[in-house]
DNA sequence: ACTATATATGAACATTTGTTCATATGTTTA
DNA sequence: TAAACATATGAACAAATGTTCATATATAGT
């Protein structure tokens, strides 16, 4: 399986990922002048930053990672416990589970012969949080 | 183009959404008692506010739309200029604000020839700002 | 009315992504 | 050590998604 990322198409020639507006290469503006565009552009967080911010959104994109959150979000849980409560099989769990993971969304603990997984910080739980706040009005 | 949803694979006979524990379809747990796994239940959100976490999640799971949302966060924008200022086409833009509109997350009003959009409301933002809080730790 | 300008949209296409199936790895117990 | 149990993973596959291209729609200026 492919790990999630960003960028999914290769960057045409002349319109790479943060390419500098250089004076051989300015876009034609309508409304904005070079000048303001430049300083609209500063304003943006960093190219790299908005690809992190896709990326971690990503994460919360699925229904199936976003229901593995929020069973995790009440009590850390084994993957077959997991598995069961959610109605999914163990291998498509475990899938996800390593994409959380990777991300550093959750975290696990062996016990013996089992795994349990936990949310990893409470930046997850803001987020999730915050999400839950403006889908539900 | 597809619109962005939830629940991309049919489910499964006896794996349907929402299902619930009757006495014959009860999951066998590892660590948990049946009762256990139904009180853990409880204090998840409702399957269906889930779905709807995912789908404006994923809004936010792409990197153009990223950086459309993070451009319209300064100011209000033409769709050409918005092209020009993220180095994308114009086609590949309109469709991205359709997406972006149909989500409630931007809007846009007109301007004689032009169409000038900008960021919904303020919960747009917060979203934002609190996944940039993350990215940036 | 005609042309230019600004934006939207349908279809095709390639890539990404989540699942399933089979199998591998790792741990405990007999 | 063998068998059973718990979890992980690679490959294949189907569905979803974002882009491009061509074209449609809408408004303004002449």
């Amino acid at each position: 399986m492919f790990i999630l990322c960003v960028r999914r198409f290769p960057p045409k020639p002349g319109n790479e990922r943060g390419k500098k507006m250089t004076k051989e290469n300015v876009p034609s503006f309508l409304h904005l002048t070079a000048a303001q565009a430049r300083a609209l552009a500063k304003r943006m967080p960093e190219e790299e930053i908005l690809y992190e911010l896709a990326d971690l959104y990503k994460m919360f994109a699925d229904s199936t990672r976003v229901r593995i959150l929020s069973a995790l979000r009440v009590q850390e849980l084994c993957v077959l416990d997991l598995a069961a409560l959610l109605g999914i099989s163990q291998s498509a769990l475990s899938h996800q589970l390593r994409i959380l993971k990777q991300a550093k969304l959750i975290k696990c603990r062996r016990e013996g012969k089992i795994i349990c997984y936990s949310l990893a910080d409470e930046h997850v739980e803001s987020i999730f949080r915050q999400g839950l706040d403006h889908v539900r009005e």
